[in-house]
DNA sequence: AACGTTCATCGTCGATGTACGATGAACGCG
DNA sequence: CGCGTTCATCGTACATCGACGATGAACGTT
């Protein structure tokens, strides 16, 4: 049976939700501390599929897992290990939603990432 | 002999300066080449050591590897290899200045880089 | 020409990353 | 309850990373 059972067009994720986003959390003082952080966090980007999951993410404020196995030439338990990645470095959240999960992008934490990046 | 010939507190790096910078390359329009290379930046950021290296480059325009060595708490030859990540992702260039080498940050790339993150 | 200094490269080793298929756990549905 | 769907985890195989010491190449100095 194919998923496509209400609309033709469906996105699986349909109405689901993120909870509220926690604040950025304050960039270090100490400037090891920093590099630490901003070297654990570009990590987290060294990939082109995991730059291009997140980007969804960003895009559609909350993502099914199926979504992005849908548009990521990888397979399933491969992207499942690359958002275990994301979650590690704190830049998303899943949320399980009966059989799915929804991820989050963790919007404090990018623009974290942001800011180390910009204060080069 | 020592390296303290001319004064007592020496910066290895003298006067060497770099060569004019180059403008900073487009940021690619196709989304899939912007992960592609944003992924191999942040790489070259995804350790502590080459981010502090970095860091002393943007610092002083302009650095010996000697400088670095005595820094960062790790082989020459292990510098020497972040040294080389960093030039393969085009963030630094080097320049051979006599028996040593000059090495400095390509603005240019490094804006590129703040770009990409930018647009996140 | 011989030497010392400076840096890159080589070889090695253990750890980590990346990919896949197979299996397992949680859940809704019939 | 049994079943299919959805996703995570396990096990595996191969590549790359990260660290080091040892060696080599380039250069200035004596």
């Amino acid at each position: 049976m194919n998923v496509e059972a209400s609309t033709d067009t469906v996105k699986r994720n349909g109405t689901t939700v993120c909870a509220p986003a926690e604040p950025m959390p304050p960039v270090p003082t100490d400037e090891r501390e920093a590099n630490d952080l901003l070297a654990r966090l570009a990590k987290a980007f060294a990939h082109p599929a995991r730059v291009a999951i997140l980007r969804m993410l960003v895009r559609q404020e909350g993502c099914i897992v199926g979504d992005i196995v849908d548009e990521v030439p990888l397979a399933q338990s491969t992207i499942s290990q690359h958002l275990k990645q994301l979650k590690d470095a704190g830049l998303i959240r899943g949320e399980v939603d009966g059989p799915r999960v929804c991820y989050c992008v963790e919007p404090g934490v990018v623009a974290l990432f942001k800011a180390l990046v910009a204060a080069l």
